[in-house]
DNA sequence: AGAAAGTTGTTGCAAAAACCACAAAAATGA
DNA sequence: TCATTTTTGTGGTTTTTGCAACAACTTTCT
């Protein structure tokens, strides 16, 4: 992946003394940030594994986004309205870098390097970003779960090149990815399994 | 709306003589692009307005997004796997600019006023298409027809900060859009009616 | 090692959504 | 303006999905 090589590259400028630049670290089940209020958070997840969820007044939980290694996520993405509260938690032990700013461009100093750096690839990420979203609509939009289950492998299979693929979630996270009953996702699971192995 | 303010801006910056420019007319119903090959185009809707669809399979249209003036698509924001045939339509008349790149970010010259005027933009084009993106899963991932329909009348009202919204499609479209059946979503939005009517 | 918490596999049943079909109304276009 | 196409409103029926519940199995934690 062109990304990660790019972002390997971008990280190597986190070394720096920039004021505006946290990093943390979280333990899994640990809430990394909300979305609640505006709080003007960039994050970027440098190590670990997290989730963006939101509860609806059902009790359904939705992963709403699945981030990995140098994904990027934070309120800036979303629009000031949300009346959902979304908040990200860590499934495994996570290190994040916070970049709170008042503009998501502007320069703290001359030659900050996070600064500097962060405009050198900041369009290459939100693109990134974007691609990603897409294909989440993809999925979401399609009808019924026996093709949200078969675009959601496709998709798997060719971000890997492979054949056999790995699901990143439990089956139980998994229904909460694609908004689906997990029951009802069991069955149509277990009926494409049955059709292929003949 | 601040991005609106910016675009016209970057509208001033469309007389220019670049190369890689070119500004289309199409009358409603006509394709102005398909996302079925990758081709480089990354596009502004300059005036009118237009849907991105796509057909499954079973013959099923889905409006993947709508665009009304100074919003971007082209299959820059799409990975290039994507199976499914998506192409970009008229609603009404439209006029199109089409910027065919390389590097999305290379300029073609020292002072060429388009693509300095993109390098300035770019990252708050994109950032705001992420924004609209999100609001496109958030309805999506809703679970059921009564909270997508509430979810979006919602959203149309915080965008216009007005009571009374206008749905810019037919019914027939937004069922396309909610990426749900018409049948069911005209009873829902009947009962949603009635219920406030008392 | 053992308890507690979470996941998986599987049901019957209820509810929601999709499918089909058609008439009335509205919009479009020649 | 009149014919044609598209949209809207609405039913009956079938299919799919969601819900509740539970046992077996795994993982996690102390």
């Amino acid at each position: 992946m062109e990304k990660s090589f790019k972002m390997e590259q971008f990280v190597e400028d986190f070394s720096t003394n920039c004021s505006k630049v946290q990093i943390k670290e979280f333990l899994k089940g640990e809430t990394i940030t909300t979305y609640i209020e505006k709080r003007n958070q960039f994050c970027i997840l440098i190590s670990g594994e997290a989730d963006l969820i939101r509860y609806d007044f059902y009790g359904h939980k939705t992963i709403i986004g699945h981030f990995n290694e140098f994904d990027t996520f934070g309120e800036v993405f979303y629009p000031a309205n949300t009346n959902n509260e979304l908040f990200v938690e860590a499934k495994k032990k996570c290190k994040v870098l916070f970049y709170i700013y008042d503009n998501l461009e502007q320069k703290c100093r001359k030659n900050c390097t996070f600064h500097s750096s962060l405009s050198t690839y900041l369009s290459e990420i939100l693109l990134d970003e974007i691609v990603n979203l897409n294909m989440r609509v993809e999925l979401l939009s399609k009808r019924n779960i026996r093709d949200k289950l078969i675009s959601y492998f496709n998709l798997l299979s060719t971000k890997t090149l492979s054949k056999t693929i790995i699901i990143p979630f439990s089956y139980t996270d998994l229904a909460d990815y694609l908004s689906i009953d997990r029951s009802a996702m069991m069955r149509d699971l277990k009926a494409l399994i049955d059709q292929r192995h003949y």
